[in-house]
DNA sequence: TTGTATGCGTTATCAA
DNA sequence: TTGATAACGCATACAA
């Protein structure tokens, strides 16, 4: 019982492998009667068609290619995670099948584009990210290649919103303008932000939305004195957190979790009677820190954070890419697209723990 | 210019194109100054075979598939990134292409099995686990597709070392058991152990670790009073951690960093004098916490941990899945290996923090 | 509405 | 050592 096929099926039939080929592809084309045998037999036999013979034919191989980059040592992997499960799964459900690959460099990244084209035949590939002038996005752009892009294309330091390619992104500062304004509905007027030291434009814009927000709420006058830097690990957080708590920082506002995690222990130790659930220091006040992209340590340890929504991220790259390709075949001028989605805070209790000492 | 196919090359170079096609896949039988001439031709026109084309022809696509869980609540995602990046390195490196899929159960994922294998040709799979009286298994078994797991598979709560398939596992019980050898080593003699509720194999494995060596390090008189089960959580951790801490434990062995996460702050609370680093409250000794996984939390912490070597896992998976595939053309009798992997124990100084109040 | 002929790019078989 | 021929399974253009 070797696998079916066109031919063997309209063996079977005793129609041509064409009727066939357009109950799947064109059914309209066909009479309701032959359609529904047709379709039966396809269904008894289990028949599957070759994605090979197709590709061979239609110079399309349904396939996406994806850059998998090595895991950093930061606890952010997990958004990762769940920025691959929701691609594959959009992917799939638009009959996409996910490829995988490996590149030491952006540079490698692009002989890879190049080697998967040609050998694979994948239709596009998705890229988690770009930097400023970025070799990928232009040999891509150059070679034709439908691609799409999990963040905006920063130029010098700003968002381009001339970009020629699409892109989805999360908008951060929102994020972070909506912490400091939760935070401050709870009566905080002192809150802090602590973010990364590098001028990457992701942590820019964590800060942007911060100074915004202050300025929004009437307290202007703290963002001089209430923005830190430190290394995004734990013990970063830790250092820089004292700092803003020693300049009386009652909330501090973070660019990830790593450093929240250490500002809120930071929180813990010297300002306990401000932090202590449920005994409120002031007027309603409870010390409080926000994190950056909800890892599940945030939510194992009752940290606040701003969550993204990557799994709509993910959603809408795929839509954007399979319509670029479902295009192409059309008209060829595919508008290029791009969204910008809102995170939203996720608001927790700190794990109640017995009494310090 | 479009792309060259043998065909092209073929007229350019004045050859045929089984000549060409020769030097590519026998280079032994062309001769030297004709293949020279063919291979300058190749490069310099950029030939890539098409994948689709051979597939059609040998019936083999060079893709391997392993399907994408869903991102679990655990902090222990990062590990599933390493495995899953390791994985696509050695496939890449080996001349494989892989591809992720999705599933929403075991019965689709064999559903997937059916239609990836019939459609896109996957020459084999890859799981990550697999569960007593698998139905994924069993159903590549008997469609003889060849597939290799990551974890032994567990017949009745026991490796069953019958498995009559290929798969890599690392072994949990061995990095319990260094762990308690480390800490015994260290002076410790009352070390507890804090585990899953659930009955499941490696859950179990870890916890015969320890009591293995509790034994062997003449420890045996305390595995009955501290063997504790709690909720994989870092407050499951913290409960079962203060458990072992009233009954005079002065180190615990976890079964997963997040349990060790939340019984490391329960000794940091109930016993400070034992934790406060550089003051131990013994002859040398210190309270210790041991997790599993190795997560880039427990790094961040300072929190030793059980690391399982799942690059070298990776690694082997392919190796036994790609020897299977080469073999299966050939003998077709490839022998089902298997290989367990010692883990090893990553000894941290805890993050030095201000004293507590 | 259905059938026929052709080609996608490659490798296997066999003959020269 | 090389070349001609025939598939692999499908879809497209066109004829019936």
């Amino acid at each position: 019982m070797a696998r079916p096929t066109l031919a063997s099926l309209a063996a079977e039939l005793g129609v041509s492998r064409q009727t066939i080929s357009n109950v799947l592809n064109a059914p309209a084309r066909v009479k309701p009667a032959t359609r529904e045998r047709v379709l039966a037999v396809i269904e008894a036999a289990g028949y599957r068609p070759s994605a090979a013979a197709r590709q061979l034919r239609t110079r399309r191989s349904m396939n996406l290619g994806m850059r998998l980059l090595p895991a950093t040592d930061g606890i952010n992997g997990s958004v990762l995670d769940r920025f691959l499960h929701a691609l594959t799964e959009s992917a799939q459900a638009a009959g996409y099948r996910l490829t995988l690959f490996c590149a030491d460099s952006d540079d490698d990244e692009v002989l890879q584009y190049e080697q998967l084209l040609h050998i694979a035949g994948l239709d596009g590939f998705i890229l988690t990210s770009s930097r400023p002038d970025d070799v990928r996005t232009r040999w891509l752009q150059e070679h034709g290649t439908p691609f799409a892009v999990f963040g905006r294309p920063w130029d010098a330091g700003l968002p381009s919103e001339s970009a020629s390619h699409a892109w989805v992104d999360v908008d951060g500062a929102a994020g972070t303008a909506e912490a400091v304004t939760m935070l401050a509905r709870q009566g905080h007027s002192r809150i802090g932000f602590l973010g990364w030291q590098d001028g990457a434009p992701v942590g820019d814009a964590r800060r942007a939305g911060w100074e915004r927000a202050m300025r929004a709420s009437g307290l202007g006058q703290h963002v001089p004195g209430l923005s830190m830097a430190a290394p995004d690990t734990i013990s970063g957080g830790v250092s820089g957190g004292r700092e803003l708590i020693a300049r009386d920082a009652t909330a501090i506002v973070c660019a990830s979790d790593s450093l929240a995690i250490g500002a809120l222990e930071c929180l813990r130790e010297l300002r306990p009677g401000l932090f202590a659930p449920g005994q409120p220091a002031g007027p309603g006040l409870r010390a409080a820190v926000v994190g950056f992209d909800d890892t599940p340590v945030a939510a194992a340890l009752g940290l606040s954070s701003v969550a993204q929504p990557v799994e709509d991220a993910a959603r809408h790259i795929v839509r954007l890419l399979t319509c670029e390709l479902a295009g192409n075949a059309g008209a060829g001028a595919a508008p290029e697209e791009h969204l910008l989605l809102a995170p939203r805070v996720v608001e927790r209790v700190p794990l109640p723990l017995a009494p310090r000492g």
